[in-house]
DNA sequence: GTCTATATGGGGATAGAC
DNA sequence: GTCTATCCCCATATAGAC
């Protein structure tokens, strides 16, 4: 075995690690939330230590920006496949509908509302910054393209219609409804996509 | 004065009190949230010492649980006084106005979806939980009158519509809205109501 | 590069003086 | 009933051995 090949297992082996360790990182982030989240859970969960995880991510602040990025990565990703037959708004239901089953599969939501403490240190990353910036430039244009052909409302600003589009990925109610009512996912997606789009009316 | 008159006079200026640092509690929760917010940034607020604010509170989870109490209370009293001539789903738009005002002005989300813990702290408070089961009940019946009337959507379950209601009054995009956009007050609350009941669409 | 063991700091809660 | 001073736990982060 070369010194390359022996040397590209190691990074292999060291980046599949690194991805347990965000994988255990989002399913911890969305039980406990961020304050609840120690470095001794992720590490007791991936079955390595803490110093070790330490040699990945410098920090629990950088270990859960990486974790939020790898998700900001999966919606552009999901954009960029869309298909291109659907018409603007359907394109905001598709994106919509797979931040919701990413959410209801253990996932994180889109947008951490969760805490100031959290949302501040986000602003701080600058990579997670880029990556929501580039996602909201394409969202602006679908909402412009949606609003000329009036499959959105003209009275709402952008504004409204992008956060509040953001918002339904990290609606609170999506829990509340796995927990409390007997609804099926197929069924929770299905009536937050009416809601979001046309409301309780 | 008699001893009986002093003893109300000391206990008025005990609750009164009680309501400072209650208020202190509720602008440093909706700024900071749970988390961040310390047992001395209150005191320290309110101008005593941090021994003094646990004669009145035994505990952090037991001062954040009254001043979500208060505002539950304040919730319930608002449907009190609601005109009777108020249709069921003006009534809905009503409360959610009034929710939507007390947050803009400095004041609690509903709910606070924020996190895991705070939300399992409300759900061991007995006091706290009777209020939000009263509310849910009230509500409960006003989303029936209004699927009665043709003014809510039959296709969606009572259980999807209150959560959603609910969803609303804590509602990230409100401070993204009121930090990042130039709408007024007034403007942020009549779009937050179309979003709600008429949807993007 | 992995571990055990430990430093460090913050914040909830309290002892004890007045 | 108020304060000063302190306790003490817990979680982030690291030193140092192997």
């Amino acid at each position: 075995m070369s010194i390359l090949s022996r040397s590209s297992f190691k990074d292999k082996a060291f980046k599949m690690r690194e991805d347990a360790i965000l994988d255990a990182t989002t399913t911890t982030l969305a039980i406990k939330g961020f304050d609840l989240m120690t470095m001794d859970d992720i590490a007791a969960e991936v079955g390595i230590s803490k110093p070790s995880l330490y040699k990945h991510f410098k920090s629990k602040e950088d270990l859960v920006g990486e974790a939020m990025i790898r998700l900001m990565d999966g919606a552009l990703e999901q954009l960029e496949a869309m298909p291109k037959t659907a018409t603007p708004v359907e394109q905001l239901k598709l994106l919509l509908e797979w931040a919701l089953r990413v959410r209801l599969t253990g996932g994180l939501p889109f947008l951490p509302s969760t805490s100031p403490h959290v949302r501040n240190m986000l602003t701080r990353n600058l990579r997670y910054v880029t990556r929501v910036l580039k996602l909201h430039q394409r969202l602006k244009k679908i909402v412009a393209q949606a609003k000329a052909k009036g499959e959105l409302s003209i009275r709402l600003p952008d504004d409204v219609i992008l956060f509040s589009f953001y918002a339904r990925t990290c609606d609170p109610s999506v829990e509340y409804l796995q927990l409390y009512s007997k609804l099926s996912t197929d069924a929770i997606v299905q009536h937050m996509l009416q809601v979001c789009f046309e409301g309780l009316k």
